[in-house]
DNA sequence: GCATGAATAAAACAAACGTTTGATTCATGT
DNA sequence: ACATGAATCAAACGTTTGTTTTATTCATGC
């Protein structure tokens, strides 16, 4: 609970990168039992006995076990993936960058990436709080969003406002959904997320869906505009 | 951890429905402090001080600390409004349904709404699963999913098949979204989610993007079955 | 050969946990 | 007046928690 003042041993330095160094062992251990029962409930012998590592090498490399969810939680390993605006790229057309949006949030739900064991600990984070998330959002995803809405209004050609935001929301919860909701879809509806071929026909879909809200969204603002007027410009643009 | 095979004092059945019951406000405190924090985080001290009460009248009426949270994840409260299959009745429009489906996903949301709570409850389930979530998803996920399957099934007159499943994974994860990801929301879009006047709105735009999703399948059917024929009876039988 | 320091191991630590105990209060029926 | 049983209470139970301590191992530099 407490954030630790203290400081943890760091001989990162030295040039034993080795996967099979006890360190290393824990953040593993640590990454795949945090993720799947969640801080509260992973107990710091249970991540000594999966890492293969006596109980102190907790504290001894990472100060404590908040120190060493902290390492996890910001590992670069999961940040690569993570926030990869490369979708606001201004000289993408619209679909080009729906596409690359929802690839980037579909890629590490592929079985065996660890990223996916990271990106269900931040998502954890949403639900259970621990305080690391207020920072992942102002970083992570109030700059993704921010950036969505901008893509959106560039492409609307409108300025941002409420039903913009909406849209928003619309748009990164149906990929969100998919992370969160993962174990729930694969009862309800089983064999969805299984192979590769199956992630692609999902950003397929996603994207399908987005730009039929979008397009929906410029021609009812193009209908508010010009109550007569037919649908114009604006509206096709995004076609 | 342990599910309480021991047998809790039942004394409901005396005509005491009162309010300011102990075991009551054992319930509505838990319903708080478990939707807020969890199950793990909280402690059967900080229930009992919330509600007043001595920590042993949790296993006094309830056996132990699982079979509070179990009584307050099936109370008739939250399970109310829950489990509303209104939307597919056969004589509603498709708009009329997909409007009254999110209503009863919006409805929740509104402060100081006890369901909110319980909504809040279940949803955390799904990522810190204590073993009444696969209950949950049998009894009222799984249930609404199909309903919402067959629902569209029916008004794009088309089997089902692998891409509907994922159109109504969409659908709902616009809904689900917006209750799990609310805090959120709040941070990277203010103002969104706060008087009932803005949770109308959210309504208006839920449907109106379903809708588009759902139009946007039928002709993409459509151009499908026939690759030059234009869309005409599936696709605007929807709009 | 020996000192050095990082790395690991077993044991112990205090605190918090869920739960139970035993006593006490209090309204009720006889 | 007295017995009954539900309801509440403070206290203590045994366990598990996260963390620390102490000791030992082992490779390295001199």
């Amino acid at each position: 609970m407490t954030p630790s003042t203290k400081v943890p041993k760091v001989p990162k330095a030295a040039g034993a990168p080795s996967t099979d160094d006890a360190r290393h062992r824990l953040q593993q251990a640590a990454l795949c039992l945090f993720a799947q029962q969640g801080f509260s409930k992973t107990s710091t012998r249970e991540l000594a006995e999966a890492a293969q590592v006596n109980v102190a090498a907790i504290s001894y490399y990472f100060g404590d076990k908040a120190g060493l969810y902290r390492a996890v939680f910001f590992a670069p390993d999961g940040q690569a993936g993570l926030a990869s605006l490369a979708f606001a790229e201004p000289h993408l057309t619209l679909p080009q960058a729906l596409r690359l949006f929802y690839a980037d949030f579909i890629k590490p739900l592929a079985q065996g990436d660890a990223t996916r064991l990271c990106m269900k600990l931040h998502f954890r984070e949403m639900i259970e709080p621990t305080g690391l998330w207020q920072e992942e959002i102002t970083h992570g995803i109030a700059p993704m969003h921010a950036a969505l809405v901008a893509l959106l209004a560039r492409h609307l050609a409108v300025p941002v406002d409420a039903d913009l935001q909406r849209l928003t929301v619309c748009l990164t919860g149906i990929a969100v959904h998919l992370h969160v909701g993962r174990d729930v879809i694969d009862i309800v509806a089983p064999g969805l997320t299984q192979d590769e071929t199956q992630l692609r026909h999902w950003v397929d879909c996603l994207t399908r869906c987005a730009l039929a809200m979008i397009k929906a969204e410029a021609t009812r603002r193009a209908v508010l505009v010009g109550r007569l007027s037919r649908p114009t410009k604006t509206a096709r643009a995004v076609q």
